[in-house]
DNA sequence: TTAAACTTTCAGAAATTATTGAAAGTTTAA
DNA sequence: TTAAACTTTCAATAATTTCTGAAAGTTTAA
């Protein structure tokens, strides 16, 4: 298989698992082509491989930088933007796992906070099911925090990646 | 605040969470509204409280029994059915990782194992980043196994549960 | 049996989300 | 300045996903 079909097929499935990871088709496939090139790519290069409009491009790439996964790099003597991925695994699921937890969590939190806060009236009974719910719910949030904190400490430590999977 | 009101709140509020959970809109109401009361609701009286049509409601809650997070329940004597809500908080946060797990991570593993199988030919420093970023993802993989298995050891064991949160 | 009570299916409609591309905006070099 | 090189925006369109509701299917009681 050539280096390039094999990219193509990485870029493709990519996008396809992009869906599955609530992420727009365009962007993964964009970020696997920068994933699958050491150095950067201009909007145009980018445009090329992927077959997309430059309005995407330029929109999905921005996406990509606001989620830290991809850099804007400029080089001298150019006049055009070049787009580099941010290329350690670790530090790629660091920022993806933060993003995702401003993302999802924070508005369960939100949203959690703002009924406890409310004083129900109803029968006891219903009323204690759903404030227990909604106290089992917080504890759940905090403790996927815990869980994204516990990676990003387990990223940097390679002892602890070890601790982790002893005991699991 | 009426305790009605604070459910349907929580109803609307859980629907839109459930879009950036990748979750349809439907799907997460149904789940919210059963979530909320300690018993089961049958059909009709689903489609009467979250207004959805009855096609909608059976797909959506056969959805979530495939998830492991709703379960039908007959009663003696009734004709139809009843759907009830897992309410432990840490059985449905594991099973929701597991199916996550199940429908986000094992396609990636696919795609990698499929790429790394194959012979690439090409300018050997290209194939040897592209191939590096393809291991470098199947270490990630792994790791994010380890953490949702680590998370099950959690929600069964409450010392390992502090422990997390000491070295957290 | 049959008919009422209930569940499932699925083609089409509606709603949502993603993409295009042309026009407007910005920067730079001369 | 200006004009070429490049980036950004956004209204229109396309693609995808979700939802509806009527018809078909199933189960149960009599």
């Amino acid at each position: 298989m050539k280096l390039e079909e094999g990219r193509s097929k990485f870029i493709q499935a990519w996008g396809s698992l992009g869906s599955s990871w609530g992420i727009s088709k365009s962007m993964a496939q964009i970020h696997a082509l920068l994933l699958s090139y050491p150095e950067g790519l201009s909007a145009d290069e980018i445009m090329e491989q992927v077959q997309l409009s430059r309005g995407n491009v330029n929109t999905n790439v921005r996406e990509l930088i606001n989620w830290r996964l991809v850099r804007k790099e400029t080089v001298l003597g150019e006049r055009k933007e070049f787009f580099v991925a941010l290329h350690d695994v670790h530090s790629i699921a660091q920022n993806i796992m933060e993003e995702r937890k401003r993302r999802e969590l924070e508005p369960v939190r939100r949203l959690l906070n703002e009924l406890k806060a409310a004083k129900l009236e109803g029968k006891k009974e219903e009323i204690e099911h759903f404030q227990s719910l909604l106290s089992d719910l917080a504890d759940f949030v905090s403790q996927m925090e815990n869980l994204t904190n516990l990676m990003t400490k387990i990223n940097n430590n390679n002892y602890m990646k070890k601790l982790i999977k002893a005991i699991s």
